[in-house]
Parts: structure tokens; sequence; C-alpha cells
DNA sequence: GTCTATAGCTAGATAGAC
DNA sequence: GTCTATCTAGCTATAGAC
């Protein structure tokens, strides 16, 4: 009996560990780190502001556990290379992009994708989100799109362009028009518009490697 | 006599009212509008919080007043159209934006670009940023852009690009890059790798429209 | 215009009952 | 783990003397 309550007690925690953790990610994402009190995130999530105390030390400690998540999850959010190398045997490269950015597209919206956006909000006062900035935002992506231009060029797909070059400017463009879909999330930008450019950035860049 | 003393501080007026718009626009550029407090930019600008309000409303009008003065200033930050015709007639396209973007450079310190910083930090949570971040940032920069590859097509410099499509691609790069750019001012990134990766960026689009 | 003093509020965080 | 109650520190903003 006593053994039963204390198993509910603890799943009912993992829960409201876990819905902190999202409260918090959209409110830092939206109202930035600083613009986010204690108080607020505990009035979305449904507890009281002590409770959340039981869960995080501080409210720093909500911030590392997202950052911490992210790097765990983020490799997730783009299809892997053996899917990718799947992808190749049947598609061209401009349908390989869209397909990457409509598999994209679905892991940017959540948690996740708010995590991404406070790295890039917070980078310029916060050490450990410059970091991340440039690991998980910028190099990191590089790499991926870089090895699949790659697998484009050994078979003959595209021109044989600088792989890295074109990867990082449609990697730059990229990160600006995400940023411009999540405002859009919040109706400051027009998400069709968004999307459009998305797809209008796709083509450009297939335009230049292509045969 | 008392006259004089009037003039006297009026002028120390206005130089105070300079202090706090440079002093908070470097503040609020580095860690967010939030993360600023009245009294730190009182600190910084070397007088006492109650001063303050002697020549702002509130922590938002000092906000205001800076936006206002982006919107007056932000021509200043480029070549004029007339000052690219002279340059077009001696040079090729590479060499003009390579000009441009020295010319850029200049301005990008200082009172200025901390504004441009605090718009895109604070486009998701403010409107009027959010407004500015596609007028000043987005739009104008890229009409800018695109007047200038159109003149070079006229001319039969480069090809006959789609030339809102280049400029608009090579304006989001540049965004993020100038981002960087603060960053490395701020010992959060390389200077001289930043750099370096803007001119890669420049002769990778110059070489996209080149004949 | 600048200061001292302070109001009035909200922030992050803790103690202890249940 | 959750709650009520409370602490201290920090915040924006104002009043009034000089």
């Amino acid at each position: 009996m006593s053994e039963v309550s204390e198993i509910q007690k603890r799943r009912r925690g993992i829960e409201t560990k876990r819905r902190i953790l999202d409260v918090s990610s959209a409110l830092f994402a939206i109202s930035g780190y600083e613009g986010v009190s204690v108080r607020k995130i505990a009035e979305e999530a449904n507890i009281k502001e002590s409770s959340l105390y039981n869960h995080f030390k501080n409210k720093a400690d909500i911030l590392e556990t997202l950052f911490d998540e992210f790097i765990k999850k983020v490799p997730e959010t783009r299809p892997s290379l053996i899917e990718v190398d799947e992808m190749l045997k049947i598609m061209g490269p401009a349908e390989v992009f869209k397909n990457i950015l409509f598999f994209v597209g679905k892991s940017v919206c959540g948690t996740l994708s708010n995590i991404s956006m406070i790295i890039n909000n917070e980078k310029f006062r916060n050490a450990r989100a410059a970091d991340m900035y440039y690991k998980y935002l910028i190099n990191e992506p590089s790499d991926y799109y870089e090895c699949i231009i790659r697998k484009m060029i050994e078979r003959k797909m595209v021109k044989p362009v600088n792989a890295r070059l074109v990867a990082e400017q449609y990697n730059y463009v990229s990160l600006s028009l995400t940023q411009e879909y999540i405002m859009a999330q919040y109706g400051l930008a027009d998400t069709d518009a968004v999307v459009g450019y998305m797809v209008r950035t796709l083509n450009f860049f297939c335009g230049i490697i292509k045969n």
C-alpha cells in the first residue's frame, strides 16, 4: 500500500519534471531566459513555486537540463545518413533536400526547437550557449550537409563544387529562416511566406550545384 | 551669470543623455533588454538611478529612443548608390562588394550595430523589433544588394541572374555572420575566423554571378 | 539636473507542515 | 512531492532637497 503510493508519487514527479521542462523551453524561447520568472514557469506548469525546487536546484539548473536534453536528442532531428543513402538511390538532389527539410520541419516544433531558439538567443551572454551555437547549430549541420553533397558528387548527381562552402552557406540561410519560422508560430511573421522562402532557398542552392 | 549656468546645465544634460543611450545600447546588446537593470545603466553612465528619469520616462523609453535613432541613421551605414555607381566604373563585382563590406564594417561597431543586435534579439518578444527586423535588417539591405546586382547585370559585368534571390541569400548569410562578428568582439568567437568567413562568403556569391 | 531617500513591487529561494 | 508562509535581495519609479 505505502509502496504503491511511493511509486505513484515518483511517477507524478517525473511527469511534473517533464512539464516544467516543456513549459520553460517555450517561455525561455519567446521571452528570453532573463525575461521569464520562476513564478511564471510554476504557474504555467500548474504547481507552486516552491514545488519547482524539488525538481531543480534553481532557475539556471532548468536551463542546463534543457541544454543537456538538446545535445542528447539533436541527432534525431535529421534523417540518418543511411536513410539519406536510400533516398539518393531513387531521388534527385532537390527532392532529397526537400525530404530533409520536411523531416527537420516535423521536429521544428515543441521543446527541441525551442531549445535551439534559446541557444541562438543566449549565445551572447551565456558561454555554454555560445559553444553549443557553434557546435550544434553551425558545425554539425554543416558537416551533415557537406557529407550529403559529397555523396551527390561521388554519384555524379551534381557538379564537383566545394561541398563544405555550399553546405555552410545553405546552413546559415536555413538558420535565419528557422528563426523566422518560429516567429511565424507566434504570429510575428507569415508562415506560408517563410515556408515558401525555404523552398526558394533550397532550389537556389540546388541550382548552384546541379550538373 | 544665471543664463550661462543654465546653458551649461543643458549642455551637460545632452551629454548625459547621449551617454545613457550609448551605455544602454551596449548593455542591451550583450545582456538583452530584460537582463539589464536601470540601476546598471545608471552606474555605467556615472549617474544615480533617479537622475536617469530626468532624461527618459522609463526603461522602455530608452529602448524606443534607440530604435528611433537606428531608423534615422541606418542609411549612413552603407555607401550611397551614387558612390556605388562611381565604384562600378573602376572596379569588378568582387571589389565592389569588398568595398561595401569594408564600409559596413566601419559602422559595425558602437551604438548603431548594438541596436541592430538588439533588434535581432528582441524580435520574438517585441512587436516593434519584429517590424524593424523585417524592414531594416531583411528587406532594406536586400533591396540595396538587389539594386547593385541589377546595375552589374545592366553593365554586363555579371550573368543575368535572379538579382532579388541572390541579394536575399547573401543578406541572410551576412546577417548571421554580423552576429558572429559581434560575438567575437565580446570574446565569444574568433574575429579573424569570422572576417575570413565573410570574405569567403563574398567570393562564393561573386562566383555564382560572375560571367 | 543632480542628488538622497524611499515607496511599492517582484524576483529567486528556503522552512516546515502535510 | 506538494503545499503555505515567508525571507531577502533586487527591481522600477517617484518625492523632494539642493
